[in-house]
DNA sequence: ATGGATTTGTCCGTATGTATG
DNA sequence: TCATACATACGGACAAATCCA
């Protein structure tokens, strides 16, 4: 019998942990055989000059962690191992990789920033959020600590069916709102219950591709339900067997196109006769500066397949992590199956949904939406008349009714590629609008280039100043 | 030319709208038609004896939303809308439906709940999470309002690394952990990442179905890598083409056996020669009430492909909805491809986020660890010991050494449904274990009946006294 | 056919009551 | 309390289309 090579030195850590630790190693270093007899508990306490405890409690875990195994009046003996151990050595390899987290950060400074994800979250009801949210924790926590509805707080999605009611025209019964911490997740539960309805998702040429993007993942065929720039083709949607159409009928993305009345009336038709799904994304739809908001294609036919999806994350801050789907009351027990087979939990905090709900009952919410509609008119308008100014000799300014962006069309002789990124190197950023139409061949060789220009995260004063400095940068590629 | 019906009642609403609201009713209505020209803003404005202020800009929202056109210096027309326009009236339809909400509501309300998802969040420490929730508020608050790295704060995600080593054996970089507000979603991405890996996924037999469940969700077969409650068979995997297996080594759902080091080691190895991956769930492989926590499988070998899976809902709180993916090295370019393909946001909020990081930081979060540990302990043995009394002439208790529940075997002549039926009858809620097995018509043959016993959910007080009542309400039914 | 008067959509400066801070 | 901002409403100016003597 050979003598396992433990040896207790000054440490801090517990006497078993040390035991535990030095015969595990001398398994996995070979030093100790399979089926090898360890000393007994009694004769290696001896050896160590510690109580027969720790070392009993080390064998425990040893065996508990199958290093080693007990034979009942025998001893405790060395469980036999795969021969490849020492393949697996713990290489603490904490080493930095390659990997670059450009994308994760957005370090990156411009002088002007026109980006559009850039929303002025400052305006966000800090103090109101604040109070209201600790008096959730104060009054409520202890009953919030454990899962809630994992629909979403009722209470929420009542003052949200109400609100969505009074301000987007929505009609709904809070049982038909779905609450989650994020778009995509939502997304994919819909395209999940979609699955059965057809193999392929239409929609707008052009669009924010998230939906598609989803559906696609999920398996779907994407299709476009539009010549570029126009309105839904039905005949186009006839042809195809293609039953589900998203939309984003009160602010198409990114020109902000507003669907016609007539257009919404026909795609519910189909929706009719074809048994067919309609998606509305109505992220931003509450944010319109000429007139009143446009109401949701929703509310034109309550009993219609249209599911509506929203958020709070643009129009109050991402920090909430609360969005939603609106679902048609033929989806509600197809949901109530899928969350029993996914066993998904819900993903908001329930404290925040609390927190929200006050600051909607108590009518803030609406207020700030109020106030952002008017923070971002100015801001829109401001930004309108100063690119105006700035290149009314070689483009216009297309639409700028709605959002956080507006569309900049200009005749010019570069790419948008080339120009944006001149833009860059002068310490201006702004985006293109081509990469969210179908053919980008087409838009290379349009003769007009669009480029979007938000508005949302810079400062009033400073935009003459971008709107200057970019026509000073772009006076090359201009077709005056 | 023929006058529309508008006129203004006394109303607190804006002219505006009313004039606005009457219109559009007119032309849904079919009361005015398709080309039919409006009265002109003057007119209608003399008419109501308001000025053309507010007809203009009733006139302006309606050819926003496509009801109406302009022909300058013409007169505005009444657009074409399908005839089927009626069929799409605006029912307010705001009656209830039947659809029941007892699946939303945890509100049954039992004399002993011996659930398993009832945690005792209770000991949650409430005053330090809100004293650094609120220093978050205070210090960071304008920061966090913005969007953050979309893969979780960096330095959440520093200090979580550290903690999975410290109590979890886990090696890693904070690059390769993935926050998410959801286990689905994290296990959603994923079956993503994975799908060009196997067409199935292997998981135990019995386990928590979550990523059975959600695989399938993905197009993936399943099938399971062991007989029932035994251990991993590795020529099982190698005669399948699978290539990616679900575990939980730490503590096996619901049994909660733990996986010898053997077994670890050969499924290493499968995953080694075969390119295979390794799902590692470790929801709850921290709380063991015997000895040490097991260290986690994928400390064994950190280059190895495996994932490992951990979350805040259990030990913490479900309001943090903070879970986690560690990725290992080969999956990190791929997940940052999905991530700009599917667009996804970060969907835990960044001030829990912060307020974690703080919370592990200072310390707080392990020693609260190590108190659940403890109450845990102290009830699972009551529990033990209370069912050992109880129903010693009858059966036994498996394995009550971690996690929230335990199971009791017992000889019996009733199926395991209507025993559950009986005792919730009798104002006791237990589950049963046999739902978790693959061979449902084996578990029927058993001659042993299995229930998990969770003791999250009941005060130590009542442990005993539920037990009892247990064994008075299923004596008709018990073998002695 | 024509030129002037009228009507039209569109744009703009201003006033008032209400809400906000 | 007071100053400010906003939504709403008023009335007029302009240029293009239309009508009519």
């Amino acid at each position: 019998m050979k003598n396992s090579t433990v040896s207790i030195p000054f440490s801090k850590s517990p006497v078993y942990l040390t035991v535990y630790e030095a015969i595990k190693q001398d398994i996995v270093g070979g030093r100790l055989y399979a089926n090898e007899r360890l000393p007994s508990i009694r004769e290696q306490a001896r050896q160590l000059c510690v109580s027969t405890t720790p070392v009993e409690t080390a064998y425990q875990q040893l065996m508990a962690e199958g290093f080693i195994e007990s034979r009942p009046r025998q001893g405790y003996y060395v469980a036999t191992l795969p021969d490849s151990y020492s393949r697996f050595t713990m290489s603490a390899s904490k080493t930095e990789s390659g990997l670059s987290e450009k994308d994760c950060s957005t370090a990156e400074t411009y002088a002007y920033d026109f980006h559009l994800a850039k929303n002025d979250f400052a305006s966000f009801p800090v103090s109101h959020w604040k109070r209201l949210l600790m008096q959730t924790l104060r009054e409520e926590y202890e009953e919030l600590l454990f899962y809630g509805d994992p629909q979403g707080e009722a209470g929420l999605r009542e003052e949200l069916a109400a609100y969505l009611y009074r301000i987007r025209g929505v009609v709904c019964r809070k049982e038909q709102i779905v609450i989650g911490a994020e778009q995509h997740l939502l997304l994919h539960y819909l395209a999940i219950l979609l699955k059965g309805i057809s193999p392929a998702v239409a929609v707008e040429d052009p669009c924010y591709p998230l939906i598609a993007r989803t559906f696609q993942a999920e398996g779907f065929a994407v299709l476009t339900a539009t010549e570029a720039d126009k309105g839904i083709d039905i005949s186009r949607l006839l042809q195809s067997s293609v039953r589900i159409v998203a939309v984003a009928p009160s602010h198409q993305f990114p020109g902000g196109r507003v669907m016609p009345i007539n257009e919404r009336m026909e795609l519910l038709k189909w929706a009719k006769e074809q048994e067919g799904y309609i998606i509305e994304d109505d992220y931003g739809g509450e944010l319109r500066y000429v007139g009143q908001p446009v109401p949701a294609l929703q509310g034109l036919a309550p009993d219609a397949n249209v599911i509506y999806v929203g958020g709070f994350s643009q129009i109050l801050a991402p920090d909430i992590c609360i969005h939603y789907l609106v679902l048609p009351e033929s989806l509600l027990a197809p949901y109530q199956q899928l969350r029993r087979r996914l066993l998904f939990e819900q993903s908001s905090s329930r404290v925040y949904q609390r927190t929200l709900e006050k600051l909607m009952k108590q009518g803030y919410f609406e207020k700030h939406v109020r106030k952002m509609r008017s923070l971002y008119r100015r801001k829109n308008q401001e930004l309108a008349e100063a690119l105006q100014i700035q290149f009314h000799d070689c483009g216009d300014v297309l639409n700028p009714h709605a959002g956080f962006h507006l569309i900049l069309s200009l005749r010019a002789t570069a790419s948008e590629q080339e120009m944006i990124q001149a833009a860059k190197s002068g310490g201006i950023r702004v985006a293109s609008a081509s990469a969210f139409y179908a053919d980008q061949a087409a838009c290379e060789r349009r003769k007009r280039k669009r480029f979007m220009i938000g508005f949302g995260g810079i400062a009033g004063q400073r935009i003459e100043e971008g709107a200057a400095q970019l026509r000073q940068i772009w006076e090359p590629y201009l077709q005056v």
